[in-house]
DNA sequence: GTCAGTGCAAACTTTTTGCAACTAC
DNA sequence: GTAGTTGCAAAAAGTTTGCACTGAC
């Protein structure tokens, strides 16, 4: 599906979210949608923020922002990580399920695909539990690092 | 292996660790381990902070917590979860691995063994990635709170 | 004796909240 | 017109930092 594409349908199932929730479809909350949707991957309510006071139409409060992605959250349009210190959040619709390296060294995060690991997980069968999504957060050294740790070492 | 001796090895263990090192071995340092593998289950600072403030021995400081948990983690005798608004924190020595179901309702975390997911996440080959250890949050709605939605649907 | 570690309080960061003004319905 | 939303600023919550004092080595 194409970038354009994806903007307006995500638009359309939020609007019917608004709706069948009893919400008003404010421009704010539609000009979130399509700046987050405009994001790569992570992003943070700073650098949402940072990005739509420099955008033509629109500046939002960071209150805005925050009540905005809960909405957003719950009509599954957005998912939300903790990694680091502040909550990172990610477009969710359209996206291929992905895992997280994460580096105890120096903090970055890595994605990764893994067919079996992603079947492993959603064919698991969990008692009195519906599963809506999930996060695996692989936590270990990055090569770098890794690199940097044996030089170290064989300087001492 | 029953509790006294599992204190025990923690304890060994951190003693090697903080000399390998070269940091000191301060009776705050194992109060908080002793404290720590005390608990079962997830604990924040803020906790820690409480059970430590009415113990016989020890009275530490918020500062003192947070430093000494670096420790521990990185001596493996802690890690690090991040669910809901604070950093909780799990003792990991002779411990099971689980996975967590988080309910996005009531935010009610519960621990489940499964081993077919554990050997599959283990048995993971990862590119130029050293693997210590890992964390799946599953999301969804609990039993409890997939009955309290199904009453509120049927009352509409 | 020295310097890493501790306690305390202040600072900082991220998120939440209260309230007046606004606007979608 | 009314009640849900917004922006702002203040408050709250969690964590980090600076500094004087202490105690492990």
């Amino acid at each position: 599906m194409e970038n354009k594409n994806v903007k307006e349908t995500v638009r359309k199932i939020f609007t019917e979210y608004l709706e069948s929730n009893g919400h008003r479809k404010t421009p704010e909350r539609f000009a979130i949608l399509d700046t987050i949707y405009s994001i790569n991957g992570h992003f943070d309510i700073d650098m949402l923020y940072g990005l739509m006071a420099n955008q033509e139409n629109f500046r939002v409060s960071r209150a805005t922002l925050y009540n905005t992605i809960i909405l957003l959250m719950d009509a599954k349009l957005v998912i939300k990580h903790l990694f680091g210190n502040s909550s990172q959040y990610e477009k969710s619709f359209n996206i291929e399920t992905h895992h997280h390296l994460i580096c105890t060294q120096c903090g970055k995060v890595k994605e990764v695909q893994n067919e079996e690991l992603k079947d492993a997980i959603a064919n698991t069968r969990l008692n009195r539990f519906q599963m809506s999504h999930y996060s695996l957060y692989i936590y270990g050294i990055c090569s770098r690092c890794l690199w940097a740790k044996r030089r170290k070492k064989t300087n001492k």
